[in-house]
DNA sequence: GGAACGATCTGC
DNA sequence: CAGATCGTTCCC
């Protein structure tokens, strides 16, 4: 169990972003695994780094590693990891995650209901990830780690567009670990 | 200063 | 399938 390098982090987020399948992400006692991801390079329309840095988006433009959270749609939070060299603004959405550890907790968080992190806004609520977090460090001794236990990712990911955008939808840079 | 629009989720 | 709900961005 060790923390992802930041190195494996440093390359495209279209590259990454199926790397990042199978890896680990921890909040206190909550555990989940990353299922399924989607890439964000600052040359595609759809990024929020597209137009250049903002308050609201500086944290994209940090080191590999960085923890992006942004709020949308008047209630929501999601959750990316920088990648790229320093200051170029590409990040993976965490999509998805499967729940290893802390179930109950995130059952709680999540009002009872049965889907506990199968969205990028449940699994931001099942953590309890939110705005304080942003810009943390996931590969340091911040709250929020992204470990790797040893599984590879799939050797054959699942890869479609992505999802709830109006521009680029085509890109295949939607990764999900088959079932 | 104002309007439009979301990297979504939920309940009907 | 439409409503919730508000910060960010862009345009006037």
């Amino acid at each position: 169990m060790i923390p992802v390098s930041r190195e494996l982090l440093g390359g495209d987020a279209d590259v990454v972003a199926p790397l990042l399948l199978n890896k680990l992400l921890v909040h206190g006692s909550c555990t989940g695994r990353i299922v399924e991801t989607e890439a964000y390079r600052p040359d595609d329309p759809a990024s929020h780094s597209y137009r250049g840095q903002t308050a609201r988006n500086a944290a994209m433009f940090g080191s590999p590693g960085t923890l992006y959270v942004y709020f949308t749609y008047g209630m929501h939070y999601c959750a990316n990891v920088v990648t790229g060299p320093p200051g170029e603004g590409a990040a993976v959405l965490l999509r998805a995650l499967v729940p290893v550890t802390g179930q109950d907790l995130m059952r709680t968080r999540r009002g009872g209901r049965p889907a506990l992190a199968d969205g990028p806004a449940k699994l931001c609520q099942a953590l309890a990830i939110g705005p304080e977090h942003n810009a943390s460090d996931l590969l340091g001794g911040g709250p929020i780690h992204l470990l790797d236990d040893g599984s590879a990712p799939p050797a054959q990911p699942l890869v479609g567009p992505r999802i709830g955008i109006s521009k680029s939808v085509d890109a295949p840079w939607r990764f999900r670990v088959p079932r």
